[in-house]
DNA sequence: GCGGAAATTATTCAACCGTATAATAACGCC
DNA sequence: GGCGTTATTATACGGTTGAATAATTTCCGC
């Protein structure tokens, strides 16, 4: 009976592997069914090799989530240009892929419904959250201050709440049920809505800032 | 060593007990820790009971979602007034307890990431989110019309889209961090930037529309 | 420098224990 | 006695473990 011959993977690598392919598992197969062992197959190892890296599978799922965050929050982090450009990619960046797709939607419900039992997750989740309405309050501030309308930090917040609350549903709206909408159609919505809200133009005189015709139905999922 | 003594209960009863138990343990527990033990404990039976009522575990699951959704959309059914009445009315719902608090959202989000790999599942939600959005359409559409502002359908639609995403992105932060709002904050968040949207006035004029002040932090979760 | 032995350690493998679901036998009330 | 409920058992599967082994690095005599 041979033993499997094997790669031995360079410093570092074969972790990160772990991590994406217990990312990829959860998204393709949901939480349950995300067994060590089919983890491990999915990144071309054995079982028993996941202690090796990891302290438990728990800890390697912890891990995993902390990625996910990070990594949504450094694609956030380096968006350039004037106020109002920056506050018009965010949202872009916010509801197209990959950041909108079923995938993601996949991977954050079946953390989310983890956050609230494991207290581990639970302390990743708010560190990895914490500065996201922040974030987004600071690019208000900032754009209303270059047109020439400051606003207080009460009404600041505000507006972040209700925008971010319009992000976050539209996002939930895209991933639930892509299919439905053209590609830049959330976009041009929650463009247009917010302008409305600021009572500020954000879209640019060379892009079209318009919302695309479409006379499909209108069901959610 | 005396067996417990039991208690018979009426048919269909301890089946709806069941099912109950079955979305508590799940909210309290998550998916994956909502084992047949654990839910006929809550139930106050034991586990064996369950194949007397369900052919398996994963379809009294089944039918506990079936009955989440009936129970949601059966509230925002019976909402009665003029259109102004009932599209606040609508709003306020699915914007305070028992609709946005963070047991809903732990049951909503476990069962989504299993939406997209049980296809059983699959076919309950959808016939549970088919009218949702096609509902506060239609409120929509009453409203301006009354207000003497008839919209096309394309109009509404888009309207739609945009407040069903705000309604959605708001009830995500409200159970996420609903410790860091006033009772009624988010209600007046949605209700003002919808007035925005519209260009309409929602509020009545004998209750609160305004957005209460509160000079909190600015974090998600 | 260089070839190969020795040490290191990444990886596999098989087995363990706990616990889950499903099936079935035992029991009590009507 | 029949039916509803419970206790018990069977089987399977999950995470974890530790010993065996293959791949890589280090070391040493030349």
């Amino acid at each position: 009976m041979n033993r499997r011959t094997f790669h031995r993977a360079p410093e570092g690598e074969r972790r990160q592997e772990l991590i994406r392919a217990t990312l990829d598992t959860i998204a393709a197969l949901g939480l349950k069914a995300a067994t060590v062992r089919a983890i491990a197959i999915r990144a071309g190892v054995t079982a028993g090799l996941v202690r090796h890296y990891f302290a438990s599978k728990d800890q390697m799922v912890a891990e995993a989530y902390r990625f996910m965050l990070t990594t949504f929050a450094a694609k956030a982090a380096d968006i350039a240009g004037d106020p109002r450009m920056r506050l018009r990619k965010f949202i872009t960046l916010n509801l197209t892929a990959p950041v909108a797709d079923s995938h993601s939607l996949s991977l954050w419900a079946s953390f989310i419904s983890q956050v609230r039992v494991d207290p581990e997750l639970a302390a990743i989740h708010r560190d990895g959250y914490l500065g996201f309405r922040n974030d987004l309050q600071g690019l208000i501030r900032d754009f209303l201050e270059a047109e020439g309308r400051p606003a207080g930090e009460a009404d600041c917040r505000r507006h972040a709440i209700a925008i971010n609350g319009m992000i976050d549903g539209l996002w939930l709206e895209g991933c639930l049920a892509g299919e439905l909408f053209e590609e830049a159609e959330l976009v041009a919505i929650a463009l247009s809505s917010i302008e409305a809200l600021l009572g500020l133009p954000i879209g640019p005189d060379d892009e079209a800032n318009t919302v695309p015709e479409r006379a499909g139905d209108a069901t959610t999922a």
